[in-house]
DNA sequence: TCGGCGTTTTGTAGCGCTACAATATTCTGT
DNA sequence: ACAGAATATTGTAGCGCTACAAAACGCCGA
């Protein structure tokens, strides 16, 4: 439809002849104002926008072989842990003059769906969550050549990762459960094709209680779809392995947000008759009585980050292998 | 980076001298299917997979002055109402061979930038959220003629638009609270520079308490950044209006969740004390005890119908002015 | 007044792809 | 076996922009 009438298309041409320069030095005002004199440049800024001259960015790139687009695949945005991940993200790229489009992606197959669609646009880099992908677009990546950083990943980088030792993180959680003086902790985990950001926990758990000499089997695994139903069929499932059972720790603040309620329709005081931990300090867990202990990334700070390394490599500068450990603290409040 | 070793790049062209065909007969497979010999186009096809070749969308559209990649703007990711609006726009798309990227924007000139993106990259059509935007991107977008829809937007669209009507469902959630006997009913709205699909709620309850013959005058506005954090501001300031309110109507899910929960705190039971109703119907809503009351928007029919109105004007079909009423229905449930 | 230098501006060519028209190939029926 | 239609494939030209090299301009001191 912009063809339809190719005259009143304003082109990089077309503010050219308006300004009575050649269509380079248009060209040149936008992408390296340092060249142009001022005054020619003030002129061409002020025709462009007169005649809302907005640049080509599929011609740019087709005639530059770069891009000043970044793209990012999110897996859900059913729950809030990803913003602030994107807000770091969308902060960083503004300052460097880059721009960030997103896809959404719950499985590996539209994961890699989204890739392709990035890498047809030809985007400057891809940030992606986790670090399981198709082996297809692996190694399409790989001949590409574009930068890529996965994010909340922290050993083993397929190109660049941004993140933080969910292994760590579990172990100190499950260690404040246990100073605190809880025995039976029971641990939730997701089950079927989930990232090994969860998968990589159960272990941890399970040798942080033996190395207290605590039990360590009462494990159960819940669907990740679920949400905040998660919770009442992780408790059901916990108690039916130990009735007696005395703190919970769970793969976010979602799910223990949904046991807590289920506490609550039981009568059971929080954390007097069972104590639960959370994973990723979202809103909710200041906002409800009694507020969630839990671990917080520093997704906001992982965002930067993993802008911060595509534009690097970008502009030349940095190398593949990079890898950048962005911590995490754990927020103690009333429910362990 | 993509030209460094530009031998390497695998373009239209060294698919086609792999194949033995023209460059044109690629790109028909790709494009074409049904124009291009069956056994040419798997022989193309295998050849391209195993290239790893990725049309470079970037010249495809500057070449044909089309897209098939479609651009939204979401305001905030920060809750999950938007979950299922973005879902059925993904959904939507993908049978229709089309692409769908995203943007976050909170504020207007956020939205703006964002559109200014979507318009370099000359994108197929634009999804936006609300009917209020910056009055030069409305110029440029009048400009350019590429397919708007606004979601959430009931009335008067820039271009298309599909939504429901916020001032039909306020009235009707506020006839149920007065159906159910009751009479001291606050409302709670918010405050500063927000959409519409806000502000025209609050005439409407002052309408439906007036016509029932009740006082319409508590009313008290928060902040929308607050989330959780707005239902207890809300509640002390509507207590400070009438201490012996019976009944509030929330904005949203979560602001009635705050509410709920400080109503925990305060021992306050629901609905006996306070009889409390949401709006969006969001995952939350039927997972607290009691459960909310609420409004509950068609956002995945919203997403798709989105779609599908900017995908038909796209294909030539379709034309300006087009509205599209998704409707809503209220979830009854214990809170009210 | 003029060569020489740095700054600013401008042709030229081509990025990878597709619309379109033209050509080559295959398939009808007689 | 062959005209004519239908189908399949292929040149040509150009989309809007930018890298690069070449040209034009302005300014200085001698």
């Amino acid at each position: 439809m912009t063809k339809l009438r190719s005259d009143e298309t304003v082109t990089m041409q077309s503010v050219a002849v308006a300004a009575g320069v050649s269509p380079m030095t248009v060209s040149n005002t936008f992408r390296y104002p340092e060249r142009v004199q001022e005054e020619t440049r003030q002129r061409v800024l002020k025709i462009a926008a007169e005649l809302g001259y907005i640049p080509n960015h599929a011609a740019g790139n087709l005639a530059s072989g770069q891009s000043r687009v970044i793209g990012a695949v999110i897996p859900s945005i059913k729950n809030s842990s990803f913003y602030n991940y994107v807000r770091g993200m969308q902060d960083h790229v503004a300052t460097e003059g880059y721009q960030l489009i997103l896809k959404l992606a719950d499985t590996l197959s539209q994961e890699a769906s989204a890739i392709r669609t990035f890498v047809g646009l030809r985007v400057a880099g891809i940030a992606l969550v986790g670090d399981e992908h198709e082996s297809d677009v692996k190694t399409l990546l790989r001949k590409t050549g574009v930068p890529v950083v996965e994010s909340w990943v922290h050993e083993n980088p397929f190109d660049m990762a941004v993140g933080y030792s969910t292994s760590d993180a579990t172990r100190v959680i499950t260690e404040l459960l246990i100073e605190r003086g809880y025995r039976r902790i029971g641990f939730v985990g997701y089950q079927g094709d989930v990232s090994s950001r969860f998968t990589e926990r159960v272990p941890t758990f399970k040798q942080s209680m033996e190395k207290a000499g605590l039990d360590s089997y009462r494990i159960f695994l819940v669907d990740q779809a679920d949400g905040f139903g998660a919770g009442p069929k992780a408790l059901e499932g916990l108690c039916a392995i130990d009735p007696d059972l005395d703190a919970i720790v769970c793969p976010t603040d979602i799910v223990a947000a949904g046991v807590l309620f289920e506490c609550g329709r039981r009568g059971w005081k929080v954390p007097e008759r069972l104590a639960i931990a959370g994973w990723g300090d979202y809103e909710i867990a200041s906002e409800i009585t009694p507020g969630l202990t839990t671990v917080q990334p520093h997704s906001y700070e992982m965002g930067q980050r993993a802008m911060s390394l595509i534009i690097e490599r970008a502009a030349g500068s940095g190398a593949t292998g990079m890898m950048v450990d962005t911590g995490f603290h754990i927020v103690k409040r009333a429910s362990a």
